[in-house]
RNA sequence: GGCGGCGUAGCCAAGUGGUAAGGCAGAGGUCUGCAAAACCUUUAUUCAUCGGUUCGAUUCCGAUCGCCGCCUCCA
């Protein structure tokens, strides 16, 4: 049974979907004004898996993923480019499918764009405005709290105490709003030029937190099962999202709420003026892959911060090969029929603990020491030829059952040698039967320039990329 | 100022009221012509510090120190 904590209770609950066997899921993505960094993807992997282990457990999942296009930054950055905003953000919504792919992230089933559902967002404030949930000052239109007694549901804000202290920092273009904590729907354009959209309630723009009130109710219902997102978006956004959307219809908005956890880079929070701020292109560059970035941001459970540092990165990238030779060898073994009983019990236990571990909170490392437990004891198997090939069967298909959920193995796809290489590897294994061993690691080494690392085995002789 | 989280071996870390998962690195070994890979053994009498509760605490409570987050359109 999947159990995880609801940020609305605080608690850990027992997972039961609206509907039988189908989810409705809606993640928080990210808003495109610069290439990622890596604590967006801690967050985009975290959805991933999520969405992947749901799937685990025989669930359709419904996946929507907004992506936030028009907000004050893209449109001041847009504006000082001088291009429009859709050219301006084009560029990095690329870059976004092309981190999200190498990642091993899957695409959502549905992507929709703040700025091509204006009308939506338009009708919902509409709405908003006739329940008095809203109001208009100066040319925007305001949420109004007070309309709202439970706000402050999900991030427990105790407002009575808090405001006071941190009304210092509100903005002083804001007195126009009845109260500090009056957020806006709809904002007028501060200039002629600003990019703005003529629509029934007037020319302006969305405020940022109406989007995901009308992008996500329009795909999945008014009310939908679980809504994820960073931990930072907790206040204000969600708890403005469930203003919006609960006030709009009266319903319940969201039965499940996740946060994923933030990452720190060294210690210490990421930021471009500490200089420890990188995107996932950053630290591809540097010369790690894509799979040990995505093992290592799923190697802590979401809801834990994530210590990020390049010698942990590192460890990585040798835990990620050795996982992928060990896929490989199992499925190249040489096996005799049958079936080994006391690793059947073996790959049976493997599989019960990675779901035990994924259906306590989604809890990775848990997940994945199971794995590498099963790896060690399947190696010493093969190693030593007791491994039939029902076990080799069955074995491969818990690992790609396994891979659905985690998607770290990598395709088991072997690819055809060239033939120079090839018969440099048949030259060389001759000249070891000659016992010429000056010749074969002369090849060996050359092999190795080419990036072909050679492993001599019982079997004969394993090759692999380096 | 208000609220919340964390502090576990060199590094990344899981975890629990009953005596410390897993990965990386390190040491020794098996195998191998050598190497690589794999495997075996080993690496925290101890879970920031100090008190308290308890038969027993890393796990609960309190204090202290350190780090992180939200209260600012930052995942």
């Amino acid at each position: 049974m999947l159990r995880f904590r609801n940020t609305l209770s605080g608690r850990i609950e027992e997972f039961h979907p609206m509907r039988e066997g189908e989810v409705r899921f809606y993640y928080c993505g990210p808003t495109v004004w610069d290439y990622g960094h890596i604590g967006n993807f801690r967050s985009a992997v975290a959805a991933d898996i999520l969405r992947r282990y749901l799937k685990f457990k025989g669930y359709q999942v419904t996946h929507v993923m907004n992506i936030t296009d028009v907000e004050d930054r893209i449109i001041a950055k847009s504006q000082a480019a001088g291009v429009t905003i859709d050219d301006y953000t084009a560029k990095y919504i690329d870059a976004l499918w092309e981190d999200f792919d190498a990642l091993g992230c899957e695409r959502p089933d549905i992507v929709p764009r703040a700025t091509r559902h204006i009308p939506e967002m338009v009708s919902l404030i509409q709405s908003l405005l006739e329940t008095n949930h809203a109001y208009r000052s100066e040319g925007s239109i305001y949420y109004r709290i007070a309309s709202f007694p439970e706000y402050g549901k999900l991030s427990k804000i105790n407002f009575a105490g808090n405001i006071a202290g941190a009304s210092e920092r509100v903005d002083t273009d804001k007195y126009e709003k009845e109260d500090a904590r009056d957020f806006a729907l709809w904002k007028e354009p501060s200039s002629e030029t600003e990019p703005s959209w003529d629509t029934e309630i007037g020319r302006g723009r969305p405020g940022w937190h109406i989007e995901c009130s009308a992008m996500s109710m329009k795909y999945l219902g008014e009310t939908f099962d679980i809504h994820a997102g960073g931990i930072d978006l907790v206040f204000p956004h969600h708890e403005n999202e469930i203003a919006q959307s609960e006030g709009a219809t009266g319903k319940q908005f969201v039965r499940y709420w996740i946060h994923f956890e933030h990452l720190k880079v060294e210690g210490e929070t990421m930021s471009k003026s500490k200089g420890n701020y990188y995107t996932f292109r950053d630290i591809t560059a540097k010369g790690f892959s894509a799979a040990a970035i995505r093992y290592f941001l799923l190697s802590v459970p979401y809801n834990k911060q994530l210590n990020f540092t390049f010698d942990a990165l590192a460890g990585a990238e040798k835990t990620v090969n050795s996982l992928r030779d060990f896929r490989a060898r199992l499925s190249e073994a040489k096996t005799e029929p049958g079936l080994n009983p006391a690793l059947h019990e073996t790959t049976e236990i493997a599989l019960r603990e990675f779901e035990a571990g994924m259906d306590d909170d989604f809890n990775t490392s848990v997940a994945l020491a199971a794995i590498h437990d099963l790896s060690r004891v399947v190696n010493t198997s093969l190693a030593r030829k007791q491994l039939k090939e029902e076990n080799q069967r069955e074995l491969l298909g818990l690992l790609d059952r396994f891979d659905s959920v985690l998607n770290i193995f990598g395709n088991d796809q072997r690819e055809m040698l060239d033939s120079e290489v090839q018969s440099l590897i048949d030259e060389r294994q001759e000249a070891r039967r000659r016992r010429d061993f000056a010749r074969a690691d002369q090849i060996r080494v050359e092999l190795l320039e080419r990036g072909i690392v050679l492993e001599d085995t019982k079997d004969g002789v394993r090759w692999k990329r380096k």
